[in-house]
DNA sequence: GCTGCATGATGAA
DNA sequence: TCATCCTGCAGCA
């Protein structure tokens, strides 16, 4: 499930949760072992997303770097929680309940220089707007001539958008996902920035990836719709674009897949 | 039960 | 561009 939208939801439940806590840290998989022992029995301070990127802050100055990749997942419990499983890479648990972490690509104490040479490749995060992003997201697209679609994962590019996002975006700004970067029109290059910004907020804030405009849906919205009920192309192909009726299509790109409407985005 | 694929990213060739 | 790492699960036999 991780785009940004997953990071940054994850950073601000664990810090209203277990922020200012002394914890428990294990790893019952073993491959964080002596992470653990570093961490074990200290006061978890802050919790901090950038782009998919997640820093925890720890009492003295240790800092703990997460990114979930593809398969990672958080899972929390309050009062008894279940064993953990042969995956389970980080284990906390407290006054305030348990914390299982499985699948993560990356699970680091790292130093601080480290993270500073991490911090700067990972490109304006429409989720933490700074002054200057918009720009710099401008300039990244005039710079370069690769398709628009494989540019939006670059994360030193924008950060945060993933293969959900991308498609959805592609389809809302109604730009063809293979259009050389350098070649989509300014005011579309701001579309697209804009509608990351706006529908990664509530992506953050409803745990959901949602793209398609709530009157469409309605209320039942977050409750019994089916992800593709969510959402205007990705893993659509075959059905009909929701705007147009014309069939979704989908394709390769750069290893990854892309899906877009032939006819809305050109 | 097995296969392939997935909301990610890296390092080698 | 490819292989690789990480895990789970839908779809199939």
């Amino acid at each position: 499930m991780p785009e940004g939208h997953t990071l940054h939801r994850a950073a601000r439940l664990q810090q209203r949760r277990f922020a200012g806590h002394q914890l428990r840290v294990d790893s019952p998989q073993g491959r964080f072992s002596d992470g653990a022992a570093l961490l074990d029995g200290r006061l978890l301070e802050g919790v901090e997303a950038v782009g998919k990127h997640l820093f925890h802050r720890w009492e003295g100055g240790l800092t703990v770097h997460i990114h979930l990749g593809l398969f990672g997942k958080f899972k929390t419990y309050t009062g008894e929680a279940p064993e953990p499983t042969q995956g389970t890479r980080l284990r906390w648990w407290g006054e305030p309940g348990t914390l299982h972490l499985t699948g993560p690509t990356a699970c680091d104490v790292i130093e601080s220089d480290a993270e500073e040479q991490l911090l700067l490749r990972i490109g304006p995060d429409p989720l933490a707007v700074r002054r200057g992003d918009k720009q710099r997201v401008l300039s990244a697209f005039a710079r370069r001539r690769i398709p628009v679609a494989q540019l939006l994962l670059d994360q030193a590019v924008v950060s945060g958008i993933g293969n959900v996002y991308r498609a959805e975006f592609c389809f809302l700004a109604g730009v063809d996902p293979f259009m050389p970067a350098n070649e989509v029109p300014s005011e579309k290059v701001e579309d697209i920035w804009r509608l990351a910004i706006a529908h990664m907020r509530v992506g953050e804030r409803t745990g959901r990836i949602v793209t398609v405009d709530p009157p469409e849906v309605g209320a039942r919205l977050h409750r019994e719709i089916g992800s593709r009920e969510r959402l205007y192309v990705y893993k659509r192909h075959g059905l009909g674009c929701r705007r147009c009726s014309s069939a979704i299509r989908k394709a390769p790109l750069a290893g990854r897949t892309v899906w877009w409407c032939p006819t809305c985005q050109r």
